[in-house]
DNA sequence: CCCAAAATTCAAAGCGCTTTGGATTTCCTT
DNA sequence: AAGGAAATCCAAAGCGCTTTGAATTTTGGG
């Protein structure tokens, strides 16, 4: 049993005399309210309002025009248990104390809000510890809060598209998980892909020592990642030595102490891929303070998440990056997840989303000697 | 009447067979099965599950056992519609394509995150048109979904106040309005002290010629940090250069173009206050990028908001700053949304905290001559 | 002018849960 | 062993909305 709201201090102990009336009386107008004031049954009024043929039109403008002098809402928790549907897509959000939030997570945000606000959805954001997110999935679907979930944060054999799979609520993951079926809904950018072809830049330009500023190697983007520029490397016969890749979260700090551990390597690389621009500014910091020229002595690539608060265009050396919009992504798994709550019916779409590479100053040929 | 969800293409010309069925076998145990199951009444179970003591211990834990076996979870919009209490506490988020995210709202969004996980709470996010949010704010707590609403990016005079007063939903506001009355629950930082300390150190280092780059001028915080500044700098017989003032959003991009302007001025400042370690970031380049040592040419101080991706202690010259946990402020609302929702009383509480005003190596008395 | 078909409108039955107002049982005290 | 209090438990009444199945009014052709 989770810790309801209800056992807050000082409930156990209260009897009930008149619990919670406080909230009753917070009242507006109701739809009974609306049809005797018109004269008119509640199913003509709701209809009129929810847009079935069988009122006349006139009727209809009566019923709008008392909508708009009285104020009403319908309740949408009646509307939900009278429906089955909420006009709310939810989403777990990772989170705890001494756990970091994720720059991204905010992008992506607004990103569903932009589609969302047009079919006035709303979000049911439901926090959650990491560990529990199986969990608090299951939960936010029975609580019967949501018509749809989104998923994000995939892992490898990530446990919770499974338990989706079972249930009937329909959902969109962001990414895709690793070692498991495929046949589930997703929106993902070709992280391999994208991945390989910066490395494969980089050893085009001669390039021979690489290393990879990485997200957390739990995190399934992460993994396609590594993958896709081991992959470039080996085409050229090259290898991503293992002390050349740095895990971890997203901040600008983890960028810095990375960068400047590799750079106190024997051999330190000269070309950088990172998985972030966060990361890449601490990178580049690092890269800088050991006196070294971006581009020049040593080259780098970033993703791009097209964050608004850092552009890598804007860096002193703009970044050569690979690029694919996190809010577009957002609002495009708002659309799917609002057209399956609406037509009723999930297919197992799926889209893969090639990320551009975009080249600026940060790379250049590998240098002499190296 | 806001465009709902009822009125997808395709929904106007449907009759009315058996609409939404599919939403319907969506089943999980309801309390009426488990009741059965039980050979209890209703009521009982009922009373069982939250805390109430007119039930048996014994009946309890047979209820527990049985609710952990078949899975049974409240539906809450039943809940909801039964109590008044959804547990759940409403924000608006102003969103629109075009309009940048802010990193600081994820922040913040962690912190009221970690808190409301522990009492079982969610968040129902409203996305709205910034120009919109009274409507909004208006409409989500009409709804019925939300027990209780924040509000946050505080205007001067915001007329959401006013209206929330007028409602009976208890709402906690982040940051302060201005010329209105002050009589509403508010948890915000000393904005003016914070910036009034910070400038008056760097005119106490001698420092003559200051730039302030500031979050968008219509937001309270803006304007009460450029009035601490002014305030600082009047007590030394300093005044404030209108062509030295920067309002925008909060952006790394912004920041540097704001910085290379100031720098081509006649007398150029020497002394730099940020909003935001975001908006340093690219003033710090600037600055770099015109030759300038930071901490000796060209002092400044920003506004730390505790941003885990951003550390102002590991900007090549870390940086002076006045901070403020924009976590702690989100956990500290949401306590107190929640405890209100749950006492069922809202006092006008308000918090005004301290920024902590932190000297590191970028703030450093004013180079000779200037 | 009549009657069936079409167009409107309505009363009433839920949706799943909480809470009221009793009913029933158990426990103590005298 | 009787009487009353305390402890348990229950039937039924909503909460505000949608949807069913049917009633009522209009319309149009013969």
């Amino acid at each position: 049993m989770p810790k309801r709201f209800g056992t807050y201090p000082g409930n156990e102990e209260r009897r009930h005399p008149k619990r919670f009336e406080c909230f009753k009386k917070a009242k507006h107008v109701n739809l009974k309210q609306l049809s005797q004031l018109l004269g008119l049954s509640q199913t003509t009024v709701s209809r009129a309002l929810n847009g079935y043929p069988e009122v006349n039109a006139e009727t209809r403008q009566r019923v709008l025009d008392a909508v708009r002098e009285t104020g009403y809402r319908p309740n949408r928790a009646a509307q939900r248990l009278a429906t089955g549907r909420a006009g709310s897509i939810g989403l777990v959000m990772p989170t705890a104390d001494g756990i970091e939030s994720d720059v991204h997570f905010g992008e992506f945000l607004a990103g569903l809000g932009d589609e969302a606000v047009k079919h006035d959805f709303h979000f049911v954001i439901n926090p959650s510890h990491p560990e529990e997110e199986v969990a608090t999935c299951r939960r936010l679907v029975a609580s019967g809060n949501v018509d749809a979930l989104f998923l994000a944060y995939m892992r490898e054999k990530d446990p919770r598209i499974a338990m989706m799979k079972t249930l009937k609520t329909p959902f969109v993951v962001h990414g895709r998980s690793i070692g498991v079926p495929t046949d589930y809904p997703y929106l993902d950018i070709d992280n391999t892909g994208a991945f390989y072809d910066a490395a494969r830049l980089l050893a085009q330009l001669g390039h021979r020592h690489f290393a990879l500023i990485n997200g957390p190697d739990y995190l399934a983007f992460s993994i396609r990642r590594k993958k896709g520029t081991v992959q470039a490397l080996a085409e050229h016969g090259l290898t991503l030595r293992e002390d050349c890749v740095q895990h971890s979260q997203m901040t600008d700090e983890h960028g810095f102490r990375a960068m400047e551990r590799f750079l106190q390597l024997e051999t330190p690389p000269t070309a950088v891929l990172c998985s972030s621009t966060v990361l890449a500014l601490g990178a580049v910091r690092a890269i800088n303070q050991a006196g070294l020229k971006l581009g020049t002595d040593i080259s780098l690539i970033a993703h791009d998440d097209v964050l608004p608060m850092l552009k890598p265009e804007n860096f002193m050396v703009p970044l050569t990056t690979t690029r694919s919009s996190l809010r577009a992504a957002g609002q495009r798994i708002a659309r799917r997840l609002i057209a399956d709550i609406l037509t009723l019916e999930t297919l197992p779409q799926q889209e893969l989303w090639k990320a551009d590479l975009i080249v600026r100053a940060s790379t250049g040929p590998a240098p002499a000697g190296k």
